[in-house]
DNA sequence: GATATTATGGACCAATCAGTTTAGAATGCA
DNA sequence: TGCATTCTAAACTGATTGGTCCATAATATC
């Protein structure tokens, strides 16, 4: 054989994935991406096919992220526990992380910008969200909730999920974001009783 | 004095607003804007400075539109089937109306869409946003909650309606749509009860 | 009807976009 | 050492971007 790729790709597609995640598609232009990510031109095209493939890449990783944090919860907590970290984990301080990631859901933000622009990414980042929605569910039902009303309720979090996204790039207090947290899973409580 | 402005202002302006409520500010480019607008690239540029500032006056005449949708309902029924039918008015039929909006809501997808592009931008989308809300707490002060829980459901309304705005731009179904509003209405009748 | 005023269409501009090409540099293998 | 392989940097392409400019056409006033 010869010679192998010089890049770090992990590291070079999660630098891309922040970028895009933080701007959004459109707004990241193929120079920002080259710059963030370290490497040039050509080795772009050569790994990746182009831009919006590429970014399909990155919305996929993030998918598999989310649902594994929710899984990581799982794994340490009864369910309706498991669920209300799963976002309350984006408003608490982080010790140790120097930034704070302000920039929602990179899926709900593909959904909305791409709606009108590229309706096949769009659908496709909501396609993560469905599976989201699932998991959300069988947490639901793990806690004791009918199938129905499992499913009822996890479309009711799925709108939480995707208004609370909103609200962190509107940059409300952490305080704001943790007390909505409380009162929704207060009633959902209520509900579930 | 001389000549007067030829074109409609008004139902350019309309039209204008429709195009960038779908396509997002970015996507809508000055061609697409004129050719909809139905006039040349000077009238724009003398009528409106430029396409941001129009941009912010048709975000402006959004949230305008969308205060009083939420005034008439309140002048026609109780507070909380108000804001309960505030909601569900974008998923009924429309009778009469040939196309369905579901492009959410311009507020909330400008404070997404430009919120790591044009910070000042996303900001005064959040701003017309927190009036709203702010609508939201005085129907629930109305409907009798007292200042602190208007205030704690007025937030978690807020959340519901961003996030139901983003669920339209997945499409589901309006039934799905439909659920949603009665489930979470349902758990706020609970709580004020 | 002449003149001053102004909105308009269309040509034009520099900057930027995503993507391609090319020539060379760095490696593995013999 | 020399050859084959392949990754990379930089120049380049054509299209599109938001915005400007100017000559023209249409009007109001006199």
């Amino acid at each position: 054989m010869s010679r192998p790729i010089e890049f770090d790709r992990p590291q070079a597609v999660n630098r891309a994935l922040v970028l895009f995640w933080r701007k959004g598609y459109q707004a990241t232009s193929l120079t920002d991406l080259l710059e963030t990510m370290g490497i040039g031109r050509s080795s772009f095209y050569a790994a990746f096919r182009d831009k919006r493939i590429f970014f399909i890449e990155c919305i996929d990783l993030f998918s598999d992220r989310t649902l594994h944090l929710l899984q990581d919860a799982r794994s340490q907590m009864p369910p309706l526990e498991a669920l209300e970290n799963f976002f309350q984990r984006n408003f608490v301080g982080m010790k140790g992380t120097v930034e704070k990631k302000n920039w929602g859901c990179m899926l709900v933000n593909t959904v909305l910008e791409m709606a009108a622009v590229d309706d096949a990414l769009s659908k496709h980042a909501s396609y993560h969200l469905n599976k989201l929605e699932r998991g959300f569910r069988d947490l639901l039902e793990e806690a004791g909730a009918l199938p129905k009303q499992a499913q009822e309720l996890a479309a009711v979090l799925m709108l939480f999920n995707q208004g609370i996204r909103v609200s962190s790039r509107r940059r409300l207090t952490d305080a704001q974001h943790l007390q909505s947290i409380d009162t929704t899973f207060r009633l959902i409580r209520i509900a579930l009783a």
